[in-house]
DNA sequence: TAAGTGTACTAACAATGATAGTACACTTAG
DNA sequence: CTAAGTGTACTATCATTGTTAGTACACTTA
C-alpha cells in the first residue's frame, strides 16, 4: 500500500504522509476507517516507529486524520480537505501557465495542450 | 539582483542557481555575458565563495553557463535550454491536470480557469 | 489483567549544507 | 614580467535534520 523510495531526497516521514494524503483525497480510504498502527506500519515498512509517528503527527496537524488515545488513528471527513486541495492544485497550474508564457509559449499552444489533457483524463 | 530567502528550506546554492536559471531563460541576461565572479557575488550576498561555486557548478552541469579558466563564467546560448524548459513546464501542467481530475474537477472548470489565466498573461 | 494503542523523551548516528582557510593554475591589465 | 582577479580543489569543522534505538507512561479494550 505504501512504498518508500530511498532514492527520493525527501525524508521518509514526508513520503509516508504524502502517500496517505493522496489515498485519502482520492477516496481510497473511507472516513473513520482506522489507519494502520504506528508500530505495525513501522514493522511492515521496516522503519522506525518514530518515523511513522512523525508522519501521522503531520497528517493530524493538517486535518487528514484524527487520533483517539489508546485506540488509534482514523481518517477524517475529507470534504473541506478536498476543496482545499482542488484550489491549491488549480493555483499551481495557473502559476505554471504564467511562468510558461514568460518563456514565450503562446496562449493557443497552452490551450490546445490543456484541451488534449482534459480529454485524455475524461475518458 | 539575487536575493536569498533564509526562511526557505532549500539550500542557498540551489536558490542561487534557480534565480540565475530564471534570469537566463527569461532573457534578462544575454548570451556570452559575464557572470559575477565567485568571490564578488559571495561578498555581495555575504555568503561563502564555496556556496556560489557550488551553484555555478550546477549551472554549468545543466548547460546554463560555461567556464573559461582564469577569466570567469559566461552565459550559454539558451535556445535548446528554453525549449527544454517549455516542454518540462508543459509536462508539469499536464500532470497537475491529470491529478486534479482525479479529485473530481471537471474538464470545463479547468478549461475555463486556464482560459482566464491565458488571457491575463497575454495582456 | 494483558495486549495493543498513542505519546513523550533522551541519546546517538549519518548525511548534508555551509563556513573557513589554504593553495594552485590560469588570464589579463598595467 | 608582475600583480590582481579569475576558477578550482582540497581539508577541516560546525549546525541542522532525518533516522534509529530504547525506554517509559497513559489510555482502551478484549
Amino acid at each position: 500500500m505504501i512504498i518508500i523510495d530511498y532514492k527520493d531526497t525527501r525524508p521518509i516521514y514526508e513520503q509516508v504522509a504524502e502517500k496517505f494524503k493522496a489515498l485519502i483525497l482520492k477516496g481510497a480510504m473511507q472516513a473513520d476507517e482506522q489507519m494502520p498502527s504506528v508500530r505495525s506500519l513501522a514493522m511492515e515498512l521496516s522503519i522506525n516507529p518514530n518515523t511513522i509517528q512523525k508522519a501521522y503527527t503531520e497528517l493530524e496537524r493538517e486535518g487528514f486524520i484524527y487520533t483517539v488515545k489508546g485506540r488509534g488513528n482514523f481518517i477524517s471527513g475529507t470534504e473541506k480537505l478536498l476543496e482545499e486541495k482542488k484550489k491549491c492544485c488549480l493555483d499551481e497550474i495557473l502559476i505554471l501557465i504564467k511562468e510558461i508564457m514568460e518563456y514565450g509559449v503562446t496562449g493557443e499552444e497552452i490551450l490546445s495542450a490543456v484541451q488534449q489533457a482534459v480529454c485524455a483524463g475524461a475518458k
